[in-house]
DNA sequence: ATGAAAGCGCTAACAC
DNA sequence: GTGTTAGCGCTTTCAT
């Protein structure tokens, strides 16, 4: 029976090498003023004791965990989890460790996250979230927390966010089906509160319209709030009691890829053929718009960039860094696919 | 503009409650011995200074940080991003956080980042992938930190684990087969080296067949390394030269999901009809079986389930309390859908 | 019930 | 080039 060690602290380190504690310190932080032959001395010991130097004790001092927290709604969203991906491939280079929690689209689990995240000394935080409301902004700024905002659009033009075009992207997808012939475009999205990226891409949508003088038509536009962004059962449900009576439009554009599927098996049920009787766009481009059959049209939402544009401006912020833009837009692109055909 | 306040600390509250500071840490504390009067006034300082014990500091002095650390091999991979959910859900109601990290399935950076996390003081460690290869986990041992083992089986009976009983899924699933009268019955997976779990239900295939007298037929099987559990391209691509000279089964087992989606597509464009011509079933059950058509019939790997059952089990050892088990079974399920029909 | 002080493991300022 | 020491923010004896 091995007997239970304690973990070695700096001045066993010093004791085993016969310097001084301030010595090993120097040796660990590559400060070039320690003797060849002390370095050697000290080095020596740490690998025999199998010394690592405590983040704790050394954040406590220097006032730097290098840990930054992410605040992302849904963790087992695949879109969050490409984007999450991304910051963790950056941050990981870069030395810093991620903790993360998740707020399930309430702003009041934000704000407990928020509060959490300051409590662990993160040296940044960054938030992830389409949603409106600036109360835990405030309390970010109060906390005097460096944070970047991804994908949440605020009129504060001075917190540093990156962000996607979401109005544009659905206006280029409105665009995009009026070039292949549609006038009759529906759109189905879950009804907007705080997140301002669902109500960007409705506006979008609007606007896109309008671009092509075709007017908005109530009947083709369907906004659920049951709608569900994780599985398509409820999604499938609702549209089939909404497809009884109305007449349908030639093509829809659905304000999120897994709602978009739900659609399919819906028309699939009621006997429209995709994209021969109706055409179907999604928004994001998750994985299994490849996956799925038809396959998905959709508009590329680049997210591991997302992630790892946000994890590089929070670091060049943290780490004091000039930064040239504080409001970085990254593009989206339409992917076509067999989802959607001309009139 | 604001003047940029320090965050306040313990001595802050002190001396604005005119108090000493281990009368503010008992309150804190919630020490029943502070006179309610004084607890008042403590109370009122910390609200008016916004104060919040600082988690670093707290650790140095208490040796637990209510962190504990995660390693999973790809967070993006929505089996593993289910897990974590399961994971956060759990520790986020019992006052923990998450760190985590990603190992991209190799055991070099599983290695880094256990040191990380040892680095950080984590109160625990959660170790999610099947990997062989006891050198990680005897370094975890070495450096005494209380750990699980999720989905992954060493011998080492002394490690808390949750399992999967992955042999007697894949049998189950040849024999619900078996049942529907196939008796060609193929495998897909990738070669396993290190990966227990995709080993064991290898070996569940070849057991089940024996069970139900069938001769194992190496034209049916593939096993193949470049398979990809993240994306369905490079499967198809490599399953349509396979079926270039071979006689197929009537029906195939992957070892996955995602690899099964590419079999699916695969056989589609060879004017296979699934189910009519053969049958899939993939495993782990992950939400796209229900989106793809024809729908997959998988075997439910208790996903979240596995995550949350972790953290109890680890907070349970963390925690000090009495382990009734330190081996938990989770069980699998068939999950029948439309890609699997009698012969 | 309250307060003073030691000390967790480390860095940084300063003395030698 | 090396050593001594204060102190980061907290908990925890131990006095009072």
């Amino acid at each position: 029976m091995k007997k239970t060690t304690k973990k070695p602290a700096i001045k066993d380190i010093a004791a085993e090498a016969n310097v001084a504690i301030s010595t090993v310190s120097n040796v660990l932080n590559n400060k070039e003023i320690v003797s060849e032959k002390t370095r050697k001395r000290v080095l020596k010991a740490v690998e025999k004791l199998n010394y690592r130097p405590s983040v704790i004790a050394r954040g406590l001092r220097t006032k730097h965990t290098n840990t930054i927290g992410i605040i992302v709604p849904d963790i087992a969203d695949p879109f969050y989890a490409q984007v999450i991906k991304g910051m963790e491939e950056v941050a990981s280079k870069k030395g810093y460790t991620l903790i993360f929690g998740c707020t399930y689209y309430s702003l009041e689990e934000e704000g407990r996250q928020i509060e959490l995240f300051s409590d662990h000394s993160v040296d940044g935080l960054i938030l992830f979230c389409g949603y409106d409301g600036y109360d835990n902004v405030r309390a970010i700024k109060q906390r005097n927390i460096p944070f970047v905002m991804v994908d949440r659009e605020v009129n504060d033009l001075e917190i540093p966010s990156v962000l996607v075009d979401n109005k544009y992207a659905i206006e280029s997808a409105v665009d995009y089906l009026h070039s292949l012939g549609h006038r009759k475009i529906g759109y189905l999205t879950f009804s907007f509160k705080h997140q301002t990226t669902v109500k960007k891409r409705y506006e979008g949508y609007c606007s896109g319209l309008k671009k092509k003088k075709i007017k908005y038509n109530p009947d083709f536009v369907i906004i659920d709030d049951s709608i569900k962004l994780d599985e398509i059962k409820g999604t499938k449900r609702i549209l089939k009691s909404y497809f009884g009576s109305k007449k349908l439009p030639t093509a829809f554009i659905s304000f999120s890829d897994i709602p978009a599927i739900g659609l399919i098996k819906a028309l699939d049920i009621m006997n429209y053929k995709i994209p021969e009787d109706i055409s179907v766009m999604g928004y994001a481009n998750i994985a299994f718009c490849e996956y799925i059959k038809p396959t998905l049209t959709s508009i590329k939402h680049p997210k591991k960039l997302l992630g790892k544009t946000g994890v590089d401006l929070l670091l060049d912020i943290v780490e004091g860094k000039k930064i040239k833009t504080r409001r970085i837009i990254l593009p989206t692109e339409i992917v076509v696919r067999q989802s959607t055909a001309p009139v």
